[in-house]
RNA sequence: GUCCGGUUCGUCUAGGGGUUAGGACACCGCCCUUUCACGGCGGCAACACGGGUUCAAAUCCCGUACCGGAUACCA
């Protein structure tokens, strides 16, 4: 039999970083068994699910490059299927009406209201106690038949318990008492989602659901379906969740842009670094590598490898540099700088073009300036945003000075403002005849410095000041050869800094 | 409340009866260097607690604590 996995995402928001785990370890798994990945949009709460929502988780799995096989399910599409089940289990008796009239929905807190009632209840409450679960059939026919709403709930046995082999967590048990009579059918009609669910896995023949251990409970409500339907239930694995720093629910209205999926994107991080960091959050092959690409985590990828305790995704909320977490940050750059350059190239382009950085000449004539510029600069960027600001000055006329850059190399020694445009002046005598290499740059650097008898590091972090914006970046040796003469003896000669 | 799950450095994790408890990120120091966020070397830092089983427990069992999840006519 072949595998069939399924991400099932609810669309009333983004794609976040939980879910799109979530879809990645389906996918590797898919992939590892040769089986389907199939993708399933619940969206079946009609209250709550917006088009945009399906677009933009659409677009997160595109970006991680997790493509589905077959088409893509929309739940709301099979209600009528799904109404069908509920009242075929009723026919057979494994479920009932419930006359009760519907509680008005809680706006305010829905969880806390859950929590207080159910606190409330003490223990004292009987899952079976509802008084139409035991209704004769004539009369629920009867009151039925009269127009009475009511919602159908599922039948569950007095005695016994639900138990599955999780493939992470291993055997869960628990008893029926533990679990009510849950509604398959809301009174208006609608099908909830513990039935949705079981319905659609069957008719999309899902072998393993792999989701969230958030849904552990829930599974055992759809292990109660299916055994109502007489179907045997696909191996279940739970995933463990990712929280936030202080270990409480990630969520996207308390985290915010952070747990999108959009926002690495945007930020300029590739999918291939973030994919890999997502991936070992809460696997590991149980060895010392720490960067795989794609086909290696599908290779070693197995359910065995899933651990069973959360993991925290360590963002830092107050300190910009460390917006996000230290690692996935760390295995961008490790991604940028040691790419193979023609990997890298496709995604830096765009970035140049959408920056207005980029010169078609850079494919052709000026290729070979372009990736020893590129592999100069990328030694210490972070993201591919990177190539844009950081990395403005190397493509552009066009670029700011750090406040802080001006501060420390420049302001501090103010006869830099005549020696940097004297020092324009030798580079173009100088290298008139000369090769303007990084070795003959050295030479005249240095026969400058000594003659204004001040020290090398002044001379060149002004120069680097001025020719790059900033205080950081490659040695300046490389940085004067891949600016190039011209460009170096202008940059030298102006003053834009000194009077910014 | 009840049910379920979890607990190894700050974080991600390896290990799963005998290990100097390993790696990575972060942090710190040194080196390289004109700067640096690259690189090299090094350092700091963990088995939640209490019992038991055992010659031997981070590892197995029980309990406690703490954290998390669930508990809807949401998904």
């Amino acid at each position: 039999m072949t595998v069939r996995v399924r991400f099932a995402p609810s669309p009333t928001g983004y794609l976040h970083i939980g879910s799109a785990r979530t879809a990645l370890f389906n996918y590797l798994y898919a992939r590892h068994v040769g089986g389907k990945f199939l993708l399933r949009i619940e969206d079946t709460d009609l209250a709550r699910s917006t088009e945009e929502s399906t677009r933009s988780i659409l677009d997160g799995l595109a970006w991680l490059e997790l493509s589905h096989d077959e088409d893509i399910v929309f739940q709301s599409d099979n209600a009528d299927k799904h109404r069908e089940t509920a009242r075929r289990l009723l026919a057979e008796g494994k479920a009932y009406r419930d006359f009760t009239v519907r509680e008005a929905p809680s706006d305010a807190n829905v969880k806390d209201a859950i929590k207080d009632r159910a606190r409330a209840a003490q223990g004292e409450k009987n899952m079976r106690d509802n008084p139409f679960r035991d209704l004769s059939e004539a009369e629920s026919e009867a009151r039925a038949a009269a127009g009475e709403p009511f919602a159908i709930r599922l039948k569950v046995p007095m005695h016994g318990r639900t138990a599955f082999d999780d493939a992470v967590y291993g055997i869960q048990e628990r008893n029926y008492d533990d679990t009510e009579d849950l509604v398959l059918l809301r009174s208006d009609g609608h099908p909830l989602y513990n039935l949705a669910v079981v319905c659609d896995d069957i008719e999309m023949q899902i072998t393993h659901v792999i989701r969230g251990q958030d849904h552990l409970t829930n599974t055992h409500k759809q292990v109660l379906i299916y055994e109502a339907l007489g179907v045997t239930p696909p191996t279940f694995a739970h995933l463990p969740l990712i929280m936030a720093p202080n270990k409480g629910k990630l969520s996207k209205r308390k985290h915010g842009e952070v747990v999108s999926m959009t926002t690495y994107r945007d930020a300029g991080f590739l999918a291939a670094a973030f994919r890999n960091f997502l991936a070992l959050l809460g696997w590991s092959a149980g060895e010392e590598q720490e960067i795989y690409s794609l086909d290696e985590l599908i290779a070693k990828f197995s359910l065995e490898g899933i651990h069973r305790s959360n993991a925290v995704f360590n963002f830092h909320e107050s300190d910009p540099r460390k917006w996000t977490d230290d690692k996935a940050i760390w295995m961008n750059a490790e991604y940028i700088r040691t790419m193979p350059f023609e990997d890298l190239l496709p995604f830096i382009k765009p970035e140049l073009k959408a920056a207005k950085l980029w010169r078609d000449e850079y494919d052709d004539d000026e290729r070979e300036w372009f990736e020893s510029t590129v592999n100069l600069i990328r030694q210490r960027f972070f993201t591919l945003k990177d190539f844009s600001n950081q990395g403005r000055a190397y493509f552009s006329e066009d670029f700011d000075f750090d406040p802080a850059a001006i501060e420390k190399n420049l302001s501090k020694y103010p006869d830099l403002k005549m020696w940097l445009p004297e020092l324009a002046e030798r580079f173009e005598a100088e290298f008139d005849t000369l090769p303007y290499t990084e070795e003959n740059i050295e030479t005249v650097v240095k026969a400058f410095t000594e003659e204004k008898g001040t020290k090398l590091g002044v001379i060149m972090n002004g120069a680097r000041t001025l020719l790059t914006g900033v205080a950081v970046g490659p040695s300046m040796l490389s940085v004067f050869e891949t600016i190039g003469l011209e460009r170096t003896i202008l940059r030298l000669r102006s003053q834009i800094a000194w009077n910014a």
